[in-house]
DNA sequence: ATTAGCACTCCATGCGCCGGAGTGCCACAC
DNA sequence: GTGTGGCACTCCGGCGCATGGAGTGCTAAT
């Protein structure tokens, strides 16, 4: 007998086991459950159901004769079946509306603002992957000659994100000559997808031959060292309040945990490929416990959102907090704020 | 009798308190040090001495019964007075060197990358304090069209700092228009100090009546707002390896410390005005424990040392770590480092 | 002035005890 | 057979207490 499928009362129990649990951070026992409002069983029948939800592994205790608590798995079913769907407050929708409007800036100001936002309503670390590359398109580059070795390019995508790059160049040329390069450019690639520039620039430079302007060789060699790089490198990766996540008295009290933790949190390149899984799916992402790969994050959950603009998938903006977290709430937060966020890119104002 | 004028006794049983306290974590003893090789005192003598010590205020003991430890103006006598200093071994100084010409790149890169390193030998946190407005020099600057009514405005530093910076417009303006108007602002205001360029177009705004070209004009208002709060906004700072500091065995067990610690270190703010300080001077700076005006840093301390461009100073790069840490090499590392940064700024590379 | 000796303080550790919370199981009732 | 009451058992955590070690401060002797 499936202790889910057939039993709704198990789930029941199982629902509010969680639910008390994510509340007071204690393990649950049965006879507090029995005094819950909604379950009018005896303490006895409690741990009856208890036990057979343990059995199916959704329920663990950390020591033999103490309350339960929910498994990986447990908090598993609960997010995907049990749990209630949290309405917003209007006091949480303003502060986000608030965030994502208040100045017309940069796109990584916003994303920062609204991260920063999300972090406060939770309580956890709020963070933010930018662009990859790949999604980018092009604006408008732009070169600044730093000395007889070195050019400064700048690459400003359509949505406002802006690379900077330093390239040594053999050449040298004047400002003047940078400045024809840069409106040539301009005018050939403007709203092309980075990806299809570097192709294009990559195609030119074959089929080119000395017939062509030498300063137009110059152009392609400058801009695709410009390109480069710009693919690997910039996936950047914003977090905004990491302390909240640490101020959890999940963690308050296991210093070393804390400070494992906190290395994970410095440790740029592992954030990025854990948040990377988020944009796979256009749902919305829940990781729990050890779902993700990396043992230091095992007791830390994260949710995540795509953004978008104009349709197009721009990156993930998301929570990273303990495992013992309302599920309820940050989902309703972060997909509020992936929508505001996305509404607001793609509102025609950029 | 002055315990330090008089006995150079003292000054050594000082030293090798502190020394030793260092070394170990833990509170010293009489019998301790009585070990210490070069020391041939009695453990009874050693207690007098350190007991005037404690008395001139440079010791204290956490509880009655135990060793002695320094006090913060303990340390301060230490560090200026009684500290050996400490020559780099090769290896030290050949990670310091890689570190800072590794790849000709543009200057926060190589900061961070000092940063890093520093924060790595050190093993506590390193830190750097970007150039202020300030000390910026006008090389060039640039406007994207965003859409109708915002214009992106890249601000390049003849040291290579990029600001972004986007503006609201009134009157809508076409690429060329905008080109046009960089490239005025180019030459007239390259190679001058931002602080001069801000000053020159207010006047010149005040000056300028209808008789000039109303481009001229658009052009001065929109460099106004492209500089406007740049020199607030852009004290900018990088934090390398802070869970270095937290990993120390000073914090390690207490992670209620631990936690303020860490918020204050997202306080980039706070940071920013407590680098500020170490601006002021052109020796290296330290601060010992409550020395600097934060409270919740009074276990930390401060070694940091200016670095410069061309003769001048740009910011301040150095460490933030425990204060039971080893100043002798703190101290020659930050020294060296600010050096190679600077040797480096100022090598006509860029 | 330096040192040896001694009494005293305080911390840290380990041990034993006990109460509370909770389980697991068994037997009983409906 | 499903739910319930009862009971023995387990384990955690706090408390009190004793103990040993490290270290000081003082005094008296050299």
């Amino acid at each position: 007998m499936d202790a889910l499928e057939l039993a709704q009362r198990n789930r029941e129990i199982l629902r509010a086991i969680i639910n008390t649990f994510v509340d007071t951070g204690e393990p649950v026992g049965s006879r507090t459950l029995s005094k819950h409002a909604d379950i009018a069983l005896s303490p006895a029948t409690i741990r009856n159901i208890m036990s057979d939800l343990a059995d199916a592994g959704f329920l663990t205790k950390p020591h033999v004769s103490s309350g339960r608590l929910p498994t990986d798995l447990g908090y598993r079913v609960f997010v995907d079946d049990l749990m209630d769907s949290h309405t917003l407050t209007s006091e949480e929708q303003e502060s986000m509306r608030l965030g994502a409007s208040a100045q017309a800036a940069q796109i990584e100001q916003v994303l920062a603002q609204a991260t920063r936002v999300l972090s406060e309503l939770t309580n956890t670390a709020g963070r933010v992957l930018l662009p990859a590359g790949e999604q980018l398109h092009f604006k408008h580059i732009n070169f600044v000659k730093m000395s007889e070795e070195k050019t400064l390019a700048v690459i400003v995508s359509m949505s406002g994100v802006v690379q900077n790059r330093v390239i040594p160049t053999e050449t040298p040329m004047s400002q003047d000559e940078l400045n024809r390069i840069s409106n040539m450019l301009n005018e050939e690639f403007g709203g092309l997808a980075l990806r299809e520039v570097r192709e294009k620039i990559i195609q030119k430079m074959a089929h080119a031959r000395d017939d062509l302007d030498i300063l137009y060789r110059q152009a392609l060699k400058l801009s695709k060292e410009a390109l480069s790089e710009s693919e690997a490198a910039q996936e950047s990766i914003f977090v905004e309040g990491a302390s909240r996540v640490f101020s959890q008295p999940d963690f308050a009290t296991n210093a070393e945990k804390l400070q494992t933790l906190y290395r994970t949190f410095e440790e740029r390149e592992k954030l990025v490929r854990l948040l990377d899984k988020c944009l796979e799916s256009s749902d919305i992402t829940i990781l729990i416990g050890s779902e993700n790969d990396f043992d230091e994050m095992k007791d830390c959950s994260v949710v995540a959102q795509r953004y978008y603009m104009d349709d197009r998938p721009l990156g993930s903006i998301g929570i990273i907090g303990p495992k013992r977290m309302r599920y309820d709430r940050a989902v309703s937060l972060v997909e509020w704020t992936a929508d505001s966020v996305s509404k607001f890119l793609s509102s025609g104002e950029r």
